[in-house]
RNA sequence: GGAGGGGUGGGUGAGUGGCUGAAACCACAGGUUUGCUAAACCUGCGUACCUUUUAUAGGGUACCGAGGGUUCGAAUCCCUCCUCCUCCGCCA
């Protein structure tokens, strides 16, 4: 969510980002615009009315007390009359307050200027290429015929007791992910974040404060009957952890780093994007978090961004890093990496990770704020996160480049100690 | 799931209908004093919003877990919900 007076003295800047960003219609800042005057206004007069009845009661108080119960009478039925066009305004101004805030949600957080302008995902920037890639003296197999050939995944039973999309990791597969999650928490650690672990269910206020509400709740699996959205990503509980909050500046930046499952109805994929580990309705993720002082949000997002390629350096994956264009960053960043890494056996690139700053957005919407020596005033905090990373396509990509000729696969030097061998063979 | 008791400002904690946006203490910030440290004393110190011929300023409104109600007037009374604690039940 923007700041309304932000809006109001850059109404030009907020309908660029909404054209920029293709995300609605740039008349929604008018309508903001309106519906803040409206509001305004009602709010004004509402407060007129309210200092009004607030003095006739103090009246009544002091009368009924000196024992004037005739001028007490009289200002009883005032208080009356009062009364009547309070209940009128309030009315309003409820309505007022809730088309304005309900609009608000809708405008997208403004990108950062030195994010590029495009609208496709070809639009994105190749920023960055880490080699080296493998070479094969052979064709190397998809990561799905390796973990059906070494019994590491089980789609087809996952299909029965749950459906598409969540698989059974078996024997030495379920190992795999195990060494893969410390091995991301103990660098996540190491680079001074807090390990959490987080609740894989929350509240619609939570969900809110992130940005999955509204609009996006089809992304989300829910529990209607409690009111509870399953996790899509450790970001929305982590994150809100300290809704509500005013934080002191000693206390910041604060990092956090939480491996959680995640849970992502992703209607309406198939094909080719979904097959084996590319796309699942649940999998796990290591997330970074950080709360920071505004000044500080950029440098911390290429610091998040060094810890995360940091982590497919250590585990030898080629990648490549994408500076996100305005029309394919999403509604809530002001400026987002992916990183892709290379998929030798299906020959194309697996994004697995997500690092954005969201500056104010969230954190406006959540309430977070730091109290600082030099403003009298508490300031909203920066909010950023960053996957560290995702789970399944690293699997993908580590099985498909460190395939052998034998059919083996090679365990990365950084893995071994966690997985306790250097091959993967079957379970 | 059953019974009972709580939720007040950064913290502890007073406050059972008007004198309470809220005592007191602690913490924090500024100042005075003392040779440093410490202590003592003084002052300040919630948040959001509206508004004022734009201000490190004034005026106003709202907020004492959340929402509704009673009343001229609610932190205070009533209802619903959330949450915490104690006991019982169930349970990994």
């Amino acid at each position: 969510m923007l700041d309304l007076q932000f809006i109001r003295e850059n109404a030009d800047t907020v309908r660029n980002a909404i054209i920029n960003k293709a995300t609605g219609s740039p008349t929604l800042v008018d309508k903001v615009l309106e519906l803040d005057e409206l509001w305004r206004k009602t709010t004004t007069e509402l407060q007129e009315v309210q200092t009004a009845a607030n003095a006739e009661a103090k009246k009544i108080g002091e009368w009924m007390k000196l024992g004037l119960k005739d001028q007490a009478q009289a200002a009883i039925a005032e208080s009356g009359r009062l009364k009547v066009a309070l209940k009128d305004l309030e009315d309003s101004q409820r309505i007022a307050a809730e088309s304005l805030e309900n609009t608000l949600l809708e405008i997208p957080n403004v990108p950062h200027p030195s994010v590029p302008l495009g609208k496709l995902p070809s639009d994105n920037v190749v920023a960055f290429e880490h080699g080296p890639f493998p070479a094969f003296t052979f064709a190397p197999l998809p990561h799905w015929e390796l973990l059906e050939r070494h019994d590491l995944v089980d789609f087809d039973r996952g299909s029965k007791v749950s459906g598409a999309g969540f698989p059974f990791y078996k024997g030495a597969g379920a190992r795999f992910q195990r060494a893969l999650i410390n091995f991301f928490l103990d660098q996540a650690v190491e680079n001074g974040y807090v390990e959490m672990g987080a609740p894989l269910v929350v509240n619609e206020d939570s969900a809110r404060g992130t940005g999955q509400l509204p609009d996006k709740e089809d992304l989300m699996y829910e529990a209607v009957r409690d009111g509870l959205y399953l996790i899509p990503t450790a970001e929305v509980p982590v994150t809100n952890y300290h809704r509500d909050e005013i934080l002191l500046e000693s206390d910041l930046p604060i990092k956090y780093c939480a491996y959680t499952p995640c849970f992502r109805r992703e209607a309406g994929s198939y094909g080719k994007d979904v097959r084996g580990l590319n796309r699942l309705h649940q999998f796990d993720k290591i997330e970074l978090v950080h709360f920071v002082r505004p000044e500080d949000s950029y440098q911390a997002l290429e610091e998040l961004r060094a810890h995360a390629e940091g982590l497919l350096q250590k585990l030898g994956l080629p990648y490549r890093r994408l500076l996100m264009c305005t029309g394919d960053m999403g509604f809530t960043q002001s400026k987002k990496y992916d990183l892709e890494v290379w998929s030798a056996g299906q020959e194309r690139w697996l994004e697995v990770s997500s690092i954005s700053n969201f500056e104010t957005f969230q954190a406006r919407r959540m309430k977070i704020r730091y109290r600082s020596k030099t403003d009298a005033k508490p300031q909203i905090i920066h909010t950023l996160n960053g996957s560290g990373l995702a789970l399944p396509r690293i699997v993908a990509a580590l099985l498909e480049n460190n395939q052998k000729s034998d059919g083996s696969i090679a365990i990365p030097e950084a893995l071994r100690s966690y997985f306790g061998s250097d091959t993967l063979i079957s379970a």
